[in-house]
Parts: C-alpha cells; sequence; structure tokens
DNA sequence: CATTGCCTCACCATTTCGGGGGAGTTGAAA
DNA sequence: TTTCAACTCCCCCGAAATGGTGAGGCAATG
C-alpha cells in the first residue's frame, strides 16, 4: 500500500513552522500511507479543541453540529486505552455508535479505521486516525506493516502541534503544594470535608484554606471543578 | 554506538509474558544501544510504582528512600512536558536538583540522559530513560541517531508493561446516559446546579436526578466523588 | 531583612447539596 | 403486553459547603 518515505515526512514535518502547514503534511501522509482518510484531532482539559484532516468539511461540520465527540465509540474507547485502536475491536453496539458509523460510511470515511491515541500534560488529549475502505484482510495487513511508523507519525505530528498551540504551555498552572495535593485527592476520593479535615489531622477551617487557593491556583469555579481540573492535569491521582 | 536490531527486540518485547521478562528485556536494551544505563519507571493512579533497570541497587534503594521523587528535576521536566528530553536541557539550578545529580554521578548513573515521558489512561506517567558517561558531543550524537527508535521502544515497553497491571480493566462500570453524560459534564466544567439545569433545559429536580443516578452507577459518595470517577473512567471529558 | 509562599486557625451569613419521598411520560426490549 | 430504563417534574428540610476576611508562625528565597 503505497510507497513511504518516513524521514522525508519527519523532516517535512518539522520544517513546518505554522499550524495550516499540518494540513498539507496530512493530505501528504494520506497519500504516502495511500489510504482514504488520516486526521489528526486533539482536545485538551479546557475543551478546546483543533482538528485537521482529510474527512469532508460537510462531516467535520455535522460532527460538531451534532456534538458526536460524546458519544463516538473511537474517542470513547482510546480515551481509556493506551495502545492504538482498530476500530472493528470498539464497542459499536449501542444505537448512537452504530447511528454515528452508518452516516459516517456515507459520507465516505470508510469501514475500517485505526486510531493512536496520544497523550501530553495537562490533560491533553489526542487522536490521530487513518482510515479506509477495504476488506478486513487487507486492513490487517496494512496496520501489521505500518504500526510503528503510525505510532511516531502521531507522536511527532502532535508534538509539532502543540508547538503552534500558545497559552498551551502558559496555561500549566502553578503546581499544588504538598498539602494541597493531599486535600484535593481527599476529596476526589469522596470524602466530605470533616472526614478530610480529620484525615489530615487540621481543622475543617484550615482545610477551607487549602481547598481554595487549590481552586485559584487551578482557576476553578468551585470545588467539583477544582478537582476535575486537578485530576485532568494530572495534579493529583485517584 | 552499538549494533541495534530493533525488530527482534520489539519481538523479545512482545513475547514476554511476565513482569519480571522486562528487566530481561531492559538489560538487552542497554547492551543494545550500548549505553551505561537504561530504565523505566511508572507511578500509578494509587500512587504505587513500578521501576526497572540497571541501576544500582543501593541507588534505588536511596532514591526511593529519600523520596527523590518529588525532587528530581528529570521527573518535574517531563512531567510537563510532552517530548523527550535531554536531561542537560532540564532546569537543574536549584539546590535539591544539584545534590541529586552530583550524587547520581557518585552512583554511576552518568553525566547524560535522555528521558521519554509516557502517559497513559487515569493519569498513568511513565519515563524512559538511557543515561551514559560522555561528552556532550557523542551523546547529542547519540541521541539524533537512535531518538525515534527510543520513543517506539518506551512506547511498546509501557504498553506492556500496563499488560502487567491487574485492575486497570477491572474497574469498568455501567455506562452512564447520554443526560447523565450531559449533566456530569457540566457539573464537572464548574457549574452549579441551576446553571446546569438551565444549560440543559430541565428544572433542578430533574437534574438531581441524574445526578444521583450517575452517582450511583459509579459508585460514587458524593457528586465531586462522581465527576472524579467519571472522569478518569473517561466517561466525560471535560 | 524583607518578601513570599505555606501551614495553621477563626467567625459569619448565605447558598447549595443531599436524602427522603412520589409520579407521570415515552420508547424499546423481552 | 408487560416490563424496564430513561426522561421529566414536584414537595420538604436539615446538613454541608461556600465566600469573604483576618491573622499568626515558620521557612526559604533573594
Amino acid at each position: 500500500m503505497g510507497k513511504l518515505n518516513l524521514d522525508q515526512i519527519l523532516k517535512d514535518l518539522d520544517a513546518t513552522s505554522a499550524l495550516e502547514g499540518l494540513q498539507d503534511i496530512i493530505v501528504a501522509l494520506r497519500d504516502a500511507f495511500n489510504v482514504d482518510h488520516m486526521v489528526y484531532h486533539w482536545v485538551d482539559s479546557s475543551g478546546d479543541q483543533y482538528g485537521c484532516g482529510t474527512y469532508s468539511p460537510e462531516w467535520v461540520e455535522l460532527y460538531t453540529a451534532r456534538n458526536y465527540l460524546r458519544v463516538d465509540p473511537v474517542i470513547q474507547g482510546c480515551y481509556q486505552r493506551f495502545h492504538p485502536v482498530d476500530w472493528k475491536r470498539l464497542d459499536w453496539s449501542s444505537k448512537p455508535a452504530w447511528e454515528i458509523f452508518a452516516l459516517a460510511m456515507e459520507y465516505g470515511i470508510g469501514n475500517q479505521g485505526y486510531s493512536i491515541p496520544i497523550r501530553g500534560p495537562n490533560g491533553q488529549f489526542a487522536l490521530f486516525t487513518a482510515s479506509h475502505n477495504c476488506d478486513d484482510d487487507a486492513w490487517a495487513e496494512f496496520t501489521e506493516a505500518y504500526n510503528r511508523d503510525l505510532i511516531l507519525i502521531a507522536h511527532y505530528f502532535n508534538r509539532k502541534a502543540l508547538e503552534f498551540e500558545p497559552g498551551r504551555q502558559s496555561e500549566q498552572s502553578r503546581a499544588l503544594s504538598p498539602r494541597e495535593v493531599d486535600a484535593m485527592t481527599l476529596i476526589a476520593m469522596g470524602y466530605s470535608r470533616a472526614q478530610v479535615a480529620e484525615s489530615l489531622s487540621i481543622s475543617q477551617n484550615t482545610l477551607r484554606v487549602y481547598i481554595e487557593s487549590a481552586r485559584f491556583k487551578l482557576g476553578a469555579l468551585n470545588t467539583t471543578h477544582a478537582v476535575a481540573r486537578a485530576l485532568s492535569r494530572g495534579l493529583i491521582v485517584v
């Protein structure tokens, strides 16, 4: 399937100096791998998204308009996995999932797909996907052959995309103090403030100061928000 | 520097069926890359750690005993970055950092290092590191040459290590209904119940039913706990 | 030696949440 | 056809969380 010059592609990618360049790269990638589509897409903890790829604008529009992000088994499935995922291995049993798949077929996405999840600091999550229309055997052969190349490309592509994202580095909130981490962790584990305070052997007043300062550092609107942010930024672990 | 048979190594890695096997692999890797040390290390959601590598037991013991994890610039630096990091580019200015480096040298860790951060679901974070004793030019040459291979190996190594970690797949809970997902998502974004209810165009009473049923499904003690669980299980995305 | 960040504690009024009920409609699955 | 899950709405009330403000000690940084 296609002729692949990985070195050249990575070199081109490296030479890219603007976000728009990524679009060209991904088209080149699609051609190099000789698949129907190739897409890169990321989401971060603050809900921002960026995507580029070869899907038709109509499909992208429909996808975003209907907020398929929250239902798409590809997203859902990859989010919990570490390794690349063949679409076949995902759970398409639910109705919305089936619906999305049928619609995707109409828009020429392809019946086969291979998605590589990539994670970055601060809860950044990206997907690099190749999709194609072919039978299972051909697809297995493809993924077998290019699995590693795709992982590398996904990695480099994501790195490049992050470079262009301003405020991504600045967004890194101040680290929480040890006590704040303790407090937020226990709160995230479902304990009430009374329990947390007792567990940390401090007064509830003190505890509240920690929670509030954590909330402030995280730019969170309330405790639950702060827990969510701390979690998705990896500042605490439950 | 060394002869490298990437295919063979990845094949061996793939054939590994026990956690102990990783230790052999990493020794083989060190020899293949012809560096002084190679180490893999991860930190888990529940705070436990696993590491394997070629550092001397004395160093590992000292490192854990003094809890250097919280001070080590390699850990700190990589945690906020996406891309592999050359130790030279880290911030060694703080006193504990300098102390750790001096001590590491004594224990033969090497003056050069290259660490690849890898992230998985649920806040899993791992580091794959090669270290060596040589001058800057030689090291630059090494990293330049094997950068990609190291990334791939880190990726596969981590995947394998995760395979042996039980309890990662077992924590499956019933999926949330669409409305529950909406509710939990907005709650996680920091909105109050009043705002969420308005945003979803439902009454606060109804909203509360969703939150409570989500809490029940997730086995959570309270709303914040439910949000934390939904987030770390990837059921919602903020 | 002044500043800054962290840890600790306190009070108060207000808002929000949590838990306990009950009850009607769809639509799909058994 | 019944059953079940999901979606929608309503009541009450006590317990818990929140927001604002103030303040002292201690360690490290510069």
